[in-house]
DNA sequence: TTTCGATAGTTCACAAACCTAACTAGATTG
DNA sequence: CAATCTAGTTAGGTTTGTGAACTATCGAAA
C-alpha cells in the first residue's frame, strides 16, 4: 500500500480524492462487517439519535436527511419500529403522516450501543497513537460536509 | 447535525468513534451510489492499481489484502476480466494459481476514472476549504491504519 | 363540490456486494 | 501413494440499497 504517498496529504481535490476514497471504501466495509455481528447496526443508532433530535420527523423527511430513497427508509423505520425503538404518532393534522419518537426502550438501545466498550471501532482507534486519532478527529466536520446538502454547504 | 459537538474533537476513543462512524457511514453510502452512476467503480479502480502494482498477484492475495472474501474477490476478479481489464497469466509452476496482470485496457480504464473531473467525491473536496481539506488530507493514513495491521486486529 | 395534482408512505421486484460452507483441482509432504 | 494443504470457484443466503407502481390523503381550482 502506498502509504508513503498517502502521508503527503495533497491540497489538489483529486489527488485528495484518491488518497480518501479508498481509504473510507476499506474502513467502511469492515465497519459494515463488525456491526452485523451487534445486534444494532451503525445505521440503527444513526436513525435513532436522529429521530431523538427531531420527533415527530417523518419518513420522507429522514430519508431526503440522510440521502437515502424512501423505500428504504421505510423499511429501516419499520424494522426499528417492529424492535419497539421508535413509534409513530399519527398527525391530527395530516392523515399521510406518521410522526417518529423514539421509546424508552430505543433510549435504551442507544445508550447500551454507546456504552458497548466490544466496539470494534473503538477498539481499534484506541490502538492508533494520540497523533492519528487527532487527525481523525479533525475530519469527523469535513467529512460529514462532503455529504450535507451543498446549499446548506456555502 | 451535531456539527458543533463534532468539531470538539475528543481524543476517546468510544467518543471519536461515535463522531467517525456515522460520518464515514454517511460518506461511504453516497460514494457507492455514485459510484455506481459511472462505468466504474470505487472498488475496480482500488482493485485495478493494486494489480498495476503488483503484477502476477493472486486472487487471494487480493482478498486477504483488502480483508475481503476470497469468493467475493473472486466474484470481483471474474468481472474485471470480462470487461477486458485484467487478464490471467497461468503459472507455469504452480497449476492452481492465475496470476493476474492490467490489460491496456484497465490501464485506460484507471487513467480515464482520474481524468474524471466529474467525480463526485473530487468536486466535493473542492467545495470545501483548504482547511478542511487538510484535515482530510491527514487523515488518510489513520483511516487506513485502521484496517491495516492483521495482528491488531484481534 | 368535485376533480385534479402533489405529497407521505408502502409494497414489490430487483441488484450490488458481501458472507459461509462446501466443492474441485493442483501441490506438498510423510 | 495417501493425507493434507492451498488456490480458486460454486452455491446459497443476508444486508442494504434502488426504481416503478400503488394507496391514501391533502390542498386548491373550476
Amino acid at each position: 500500500m502506498p502509504l508513503a504517498a498517502l502521508a503527503k496529504a495533497p491540497a489538489d481535490p483529486d489527488l485528495l480524492a484518491e488518497a480518501l476514497r479508498p481509504a473510507i471504501l476499506r474502513v467502511s466495509r469492515r465497519l459494515r462487517q463488525e456491526a452485523s455481528k451487534a445486534g444494532l447496526s451503525a445505521l440503527d443508532v444513526l436513525l435513532l439519535v436522529e429521530i431523538k433530535r427531531q420527533p415527530g420527523v417523518g419518513v420522507c423527511d429522514l430519508a431526503d436527511g440522510e440521502k437515502m430513497s424512501r423505500p428504504a427508509m421505510s423499511g429501516h423505520v419499520k424494522r426499528l419500529e417492529a424492535a419497539g425503538w421508535i413509534s409513530r404518532i399519527s398527525d391530527a393534522k395530516d392523515g399521510r403522516r406518521s410522526g417518529l419518537a423514539i421509546t424508552d426502550a430505543g433510549l435504551a438501545a442507544i445508550a447500551e450501543a454507546r456504552r458497548h466498550r466490544n466496539d470494534w471501532l473503538a477498539a481499534r482507534l484506541a490502538h492508533l497513537s494520540p497523533e492519528q486519532r487527532e487527525a481523525l478527529s479533525a475530519a469527523a466536520a469535513p467529512l460529514l460536509a462532503l455529504v450535507a446538502s451543498p446549499e446548506a454547504a456555502r
